[in-house]
RNA sequence: GCGGGUGUUGCCAAGUGGUUAAGGCCCCGGAUUGUGAUUCCGGUAUUCGUGGGUUCAAUUCCCAUCACCCGCCCCA
């Protein structure tokens, strides 16, 4: 047969990695975000908003050249005769605005925060999409260990905030880059006699960036970190004085602020721009991508993007991994629920509940009471007023509390009243 | 980019080379035209991810493709 005239059309899919979010799942996705945005508002954060595409070249000066991030994963398209490419990561984008904005005039600290979509060419996978959300927190102007300690205290707070006990915080201090530099040079004598017994993967970073070594999963590789003098080496203070007392001094505040953690030496970063404090809070109950919230100092990067001298801390969380830990969580109950045949009145006593604060649904179908009532209930409203007839000629409503089946004879007026939020 | 697994309705699923593709949840209608969470009755897949092949006949067998899941890798 040669005619497709009448064969239906192909529905068009999501791209690959790519999620719609709807219903309960964005209801839960708001009390996360409402949260987490709450907590840091009342820390003295503020959003920041900053494009989802940046010039390439942006990322490849912060970044780093040889991370995969950049090697591989990025989004990167050409406009006219510029590269753009759709950011992979916040921290960046937030830096050029900073310095752009000329944000180094604001009072110091500047602590900022954001929620956006970001995007990464991988393979997709459970906590692993193409278009992924961060939220994330960055503090410019302060050097002190307090603003190391302050992140991370916001961060384990909200995770105790949505109920998530048992996460592990990992924290280690990786120097500054003069003194990572001398540690790579006495690292690479170290292991090049033994590299050939390396799996594929550390030969080549060997080259590119021998740090990320460290944490290959590999027992054969890892093997090689526990034979006496190569863990003697990795143990010894190789970081500068300053960022020794430093490190000491956050975990001093930690344990002040009775917030655990565990240090862990072989702790590194897939972003070039750390130094100092890196720190990475990881689940259990979430398969093979295991961090929910990674980040540490990166104290030259401003500079190093053409901006004035400014230390610098932050984290970034991921909201799909977040959101996927706090499943449980009830969602936020509705006040009332209209059951009517009276639309118009209903809808202008919904408009003045509205107006005190109250959450209200209205029924729109025309169904029987009866049906309206169940609707009720599944959306677990608190009560339900009921609204026909007499109810909208009299002035009298019929107010039912559903979990008790009670049911109360109040007037329009006293209703509104009884609601009103006390005066500011 | 590499290896392994899966794909039946909004969701969870059973099933077979051959008349109308189980069941449960949700949703919708009714019993009950103004009072819910229980109960009872009824309804909802021209179709088995998509495309092609083998066959008299394919959801079932074969190939390709797409999507998802689990690893590698990477990171939030």
């Amino acid at each position: 047969m040669t005619s497709t005239t009448n064969r239906r059309q192909q529905p068009i899919q999501r791209p690959k990695g790519t999620q719609d979010i709807f219903l309960d799942k964005v209801a839960l996705w708001h009390a996360v975000e409402r949260t987490a945005t709450q907590l840091l508002e009342s820390a003295g954060y503020s959003e920041i908003r900053t494009p989802v595409f940046e010039s390439t070249e942006l990322f490849k000066r912060s970044v780093g050249e040889d991370t995969d991030i950049v090697n591989k994963e990025m989004y990167t398209f050409e406009k006219g005769d510029r590269s753009l490419t759709l950011r992979p990561e916040g921290t960046a984008g937030v830096v050029r605005a900073f310095i752009e904005q000329g944000l180094h005039r604001q009072p110091k600290p500047l602590k900022l925060f954001y929620s956006a979509p970001m995007f990464r060419y991988e393979r997709p996978q459970a906590g692993r999409q193409r278009q992924f959300h961060q939220f994330g927190v960055e503090v410019f102007g302060a050097d002190s260990p307090a603003a190391d300690a302050e992140v991370i205290q916001l961060a384990m707070r909200l995770f105790e905030r949505l109920g998530l006990p048992n996460l592990v915080l990992e924290i280690n201090n990786i120097g500054d880059s003069a003194s990572r530099q001398q540690f790579r040079e006495s690292f690479c004598q170290l292991i090049e006699p033994v590299l050939l017994e390396f799996c594929d993967t550390c030969q080549t970073r060997f080259h590119t960036n021998p740090f990320r070594m460290l944490d290959c999963k590999n027992s054969a590789c890892q093997e090689h970190y526990s034979e006496p003098t190569v863990a003697r080496f990795l143990a010894s203070e190789w970081t500068s004085e300053a960022s020794q007392k430093h490190y000491t001094q956050v975990t001093t505040i930690l344990d002040y602020l009775k917030i655990p953690y565990q240090r862990n030496h072989r702790l590194v970063r897939g972003l070039d721009y750390y130094n100092a404090t890196v720190f990475e809070i990881t689940s259990t109950h979430l398969g093979a991508q295991n961090t929910v919230c990674g980040g540490g100092r990166y104290d030259s990067l401003v500079e190093q993007l053409g901006g004035p001298s400014t230390p610098a801390v932050g984290w970034a969380l991921g909201m799909e991994r977040l959101v996927s830990l706090v499943e449980d969580c009830a969602l936020p109950a509705l006040d009332y629920y209209i059951v009517t045949d009276q639309h118009a009145s209903a809808l202008a006593l919904a408009d003045q509940l509205r107006q005190q604060g109250k959450s209200v649904e209205v029924d729109l179908t025309a169904r029987a009471f009866g049906k309206q009532l169940a609707t009720a209930n599944k959306r677990h409203a608190h009560s339900a007023i009921i609204l026909g007839e007499a109810e909208a000629s009299s002035g009298q409503l019929q107010i039912k509390f559903l979990s008790s089946g009670q049911q109360i004879e109040q007037s329009r007026d006293d209703l509104l009243k009884s609601c009103k939020l006390p005066e500011a």
